[in-house]
DNA sequence: GCTTGACTTAGAGCGCGCTCGAACTCGCAG
DNA sequence: CTGCGAGTTCGAGCGCGCTCTAAGTCAAGC
């Protein structure tokens, strides 16, 4: 697969791929074929998915490189990449709570202008 | 009410207050005191919980600012705030939604963990 | 009178996460 | 042979939202 097809299926640009790579977000460097290019596997574009839904419910680069760390040590890590999950999952769950709350006073506000303009 | 109160009440630090207040956000800027300090009233503080609150949702001071200058202009304004809220309520509902379908695959992940570790 | 502490200003600096530009190399079609 | 398009590298730049620094003013307490 090419940066471009990746891009399409993770829905990050191919500046945004180089980018993590750099960072130290993938497992591993993908290899390149003949004309230098990239070419990423499935499981490649995976691993990508993942890291974009991670950051899509706000873990920080820094989160990601430490997921990766962990990953790219192996099985033994099992456990404790579980753990960065569950505690990212709290995190995240605890954001749509302060979210439906902050909300709620949204939606107060908007009662308010209801009331204001004769509850058309 | 002092600087320090408000940025109390509302969780932002004084510098922030200054600088929402350099960037338009404020109905007006607080009068001074004697001393040359910001006084502020309760209402101060009410719309700038609530600029808070937005902020919290996710819009951006650019949207703060559009709003302000709506309030500003008063109650010919109230329709064009309410809509402005509306759509922003939309933006969130759906950014909860996304957040949600992702937590959907973080916790599919952790599952996977839970098998791969023999569901201790 | 001096220190302390809360405030003031203008403006610089920063951390994050990209995002882009410039210059280059390939492979292929016309 | 000449484009063209898709990729490459390195490094700079950017937008956002603060965040902080420096230097100053003022009021109250010792």
């Amino acid at each position: 697969m090419t940066i471009a097809q990746v891009a399409e299926r993770t829905g990050l640009t191919a500046h945004t791929l180089r980018y993590y790579e750099r960072t130290g977000l993938l497992l591993e460097p993908p290899p390149r074929g003949g004309n230098g290019h990239r070419r990423y596997t499935d499981r490649d574009a995976d691993w990508i998915r993942l890291l974009s839904r991670l950051r899509g419910t706000g873990m920080s680069i820094a989160g990601l490189r430490r997921y990766a760390d962990l990953a790219r040590r192996g099985e033994d890590t099992y456990a404790a990449r579980k753990e960065l999950l569950e505690a990212h999952r709290a995190d995240v769950v605890a954001k749509i709570e302060q979210l439906q709350d902050d909300l709620a006073h949204v939606d107060y506000k908007v009662e308010i202008y209801d009331k204001l303009m004769g509850e058309r």
